[in-house]
DNA sequence: TGGCATCTAGACCAATCGGTCTAATCCATA
DNA sequence: TATGGATTAGACCGATTGGTCTAGATGCCA
């Protein structure tokens, strides 16, 4: 049977979500419009003012249940506690470069951090410099690498990154990220 | 005399260069209004877009004639032949940290470039990795460091510097940007 | 001084923006 | 099966968007 609706079974929300993610994330905040929101969720205006009181209510949204989510999981520093901590940098930056929607369009955090100024995302940035860190000291703490200022390094690691997943499609690609990476990862060099 | 209208001898196309440039930078091009680029430009919508045809071809203009040619003045890393490469590439770092609005807002250039990423400026980002690659060459040439691979080292800098660049006022401060460029200038010792 | 192209001026326009509102419908529970 | 809150549906709204158009002012050159 299911008509012109599929599994509309309540998931209402989720899918405004999900499409106010994606239509966000390839076209901005400022250029992402709630009618294009609406059809790629397939759902009606009053239900998304229902769940969500504006437009910018529903982009947090996103930012905390989508994007947060998602670079948690994809930035799994300590997914495998045997690794050393080069393993674990190789690991992580091997998965970005094959990651083709985050080569071309950058990472979604950081674009609505740059577009979004007034929104504070403070928090979710130390909590991510954070963990970074915490994956460095504990490097050192096993005697990997010798000590160093983590924090800076962690800042360092991350907004190097940002940079360069920043570059517009027609200038990014994984050759040159892997190159950038390698680049980045020297900086540890003079520690080992 | 003068009476409300201050210098408005034939400078209107400079004049709404100027305002579009400032209204771009700080809102974007998405959040600025062609009406709030009249208005601090102090003129009517009829000159807009005599000398401009659309809003685009403003943005375009900006980038042409503001932006571009401040940056080449900016990062003038040739400006004293005798500096040696790395009291050059201090000045260049010192100079940005102590630019208020640019460690607040970011690189123009690099904004536009996120937020206009259908808009081509290939050529402006390669003509500037060949400059700062040839500020590299100089100094293997002068004997000041070993070989290494140019291009790839300008990319990583330049995308780098972005990165922590374009951190939102709130996270970005001169401190910040100076411990990113010392960590940045590191990558080079090893080739001392 | 007359004539013509350049530029100014802003009223006006259709389209689109985010957001509101009310009526209909669904659905769990009593 | 009756009731009432949750949800859907989309017509509608004022504000604002980028862009058009015409009338007049300006200034250069013949």
């Amino acid at each position: 049977m299911t008509l012109h609706q599929e599994t509309h079974s309540g998931d209402t929300r989720a899918r405004l979500l999900d499409a106010a993610f994606a239509e966000i994330y390839t076209h901005g905040y400022h250029g992402a419009a709630t009618a294009a929101i609406l059809k790629g969720a397939g759902v009606p205006k009053g239900s998304m003012y229902h769940f969500f009181g504006s437009k910018k209510a529903l982009a947090l949204g996103v930012i905390e249940e989508r994007i947060f989510p998602r670079m948690e999981a994809f930035y799994d520093f300590e997914a495998d506690a045997d690794e050393t901590l080069f393993e674990s940098l190789d690991r992580i930056f091997s998965k970005m470069a094959e990651h083709e929607l985050l080569i071309a369009n950058g990472c979604p955090m950081h674009r609505l951090m740059v577009e979004m100024a007034p929104l504070d995302l403070t928090r979710q940035y130390d909590r991510f410099v954070s963990r970074l860190a915490a994956l460095f000291r504990r490097g050192i703490d096993r005697g990997e690498i010798h000590p160093f200022d983590t924090e800076a390094a962690a800042r360092f690691f991350i907004t190097a990154t940002w940079g360069e997943l920043s570059l517009p499609a027609s200038l990014a690609s994984p050759d040159a990220f892997r190159t950038h990476s390698r680049l980045l990862l020297q900086t540890l060099d003079r520690y080992r």
